[in-house]
DNA sequence: TTTTATTAATTGACCGTTCAATAAAAATAA
DNA sequence: TTATTTTTATTGAACGGTCAATTAATAAAA
């Protein structure tokens, strides 16, 4: 029962953080929309604390999960770049938004350690994801900075067209920008 | 006496909020700070919804303020560019960390329609200032393109620096960062 | 005195957590 | 099989604390 539990009340919260954003997520808000009592998040989570820290690991394995699966059976350097790219955005893809979800926690994170050492996997797994790749196209040192500035990009892009509240075309076209972005870098510094 | 306690309460919470998270932010945190009683902020403000959007108000004006003073003189399109990134960085300028603070309002803004339309003013207001000086170094339609990138490229820059807790050093690099993109579009479409 | 500025105590709502009670399921004994 | 006990899963009311907002009282200025 335990397993399936906390897969419902993670999906809760992630339902609740989207609709009303994280201030205004309640241990209440969250288990009425499991269906369930309140009682039951300390129960099986300590307490509203462990049940968020819960939530934010379960993106963030789906990040990694979503990446790890499009590049299953291998492929090249550039197409493994564009993979990247397409799970950051798709972090959009399921039901509602779950965009903004990201970006209250992060912003919470700089106020809360154990949020921000997460924040910190996430930040550096981008990075490291796209060095990679980048490594096996042009010289370290070219590299890396390919690497900081393609997550900047990813990342401002993505932001600029959270906040705005774009719809699925604009943030198709921020996608399109930043695979651009990318292989105009290619290019630019590529051997 | 009123223009003075506005200032001073909304600088009370400008500091509240970099401290303690706009969650954690209540009107005794401010008023404690401004060494004031709380009954104050809503004779002055309304409430404290209202003392916080006069405090973003304030954030939006101080940014476009200090871009308008360096650009007084003026300059050429290049030059005014810089100032952009710098008036962007800068928000850091004043003491503690006002960028947090940023970071923690925008995240609010999804689910507060005030704070939103503000946001959307200051997207905007960035995106258009890029365009202003892009439009005198290269035709509109890569102008376009050009101020979008700068300002995803500026803001994801900026948030990954705020999110890993950057120090000062960290930040300038950032900032460089963005200056060297920006003069590599211009380099790259310029006529 | 009248007006303005400010305080500090109070109010009612709501927060997260705890916990005794209960229902359902499983195990054991008859 | 049936009856009984034990374990597991879940509830929801109660508690202590904190919140934003209000308000009557007070101090200072005009």
């Amino acid at each position: 029962m335990e397993p399936v539990r906390r897969q419902q009340l993670i999906e809760a919260t992630l339902q609740s953080v989207a609709e009303l954003g994280l201030q205004a997520t309640t241990i209440n808000s969250i288990s009425k929309k499991a269906g369930m009592s309140s009682g039951i998040i300390s129960h099986y989570f300590g307490g509203k604390q462990g049940l968020i820290e819960a939530t934010v690991r379960y993106l963030l394995s789906s990040l990694q999960r979503s990446l790890l699966h499009k590049t299953a059976q291998g492929c090249s350097p550039e197409q493994r770049l564009m993979f990247i790219v397409e799970a950051n955005f798709a972090v959009v893809q399921q039901q509602s938004d779950t965009t903004r979800t990201w970006l209250s926690f992060w912003a919470h994170s700089m106020h809360d350690a154990q949020l921000h050492r997460l924040q910190r996997v996430n930040a550096r797994r981008l990075y490291s994801n796209l060095l990679y790749s980048f490594k096996q196209l042009m010289a370290q040192g070219e590299a890396r900075e390919a690497a900081e500035l393609s997550a900047a990009m990813i990342d401002g892009l993505w932001l600029r067209a959270v906040l705005s509240k774009a719809d699925d075309a604009q943030f198709d076209s921020a996608q399109d920008l930043a695979k651009r972005y990318i292989q105009s870098l290619i290019q630019q510094f590529g051997v």
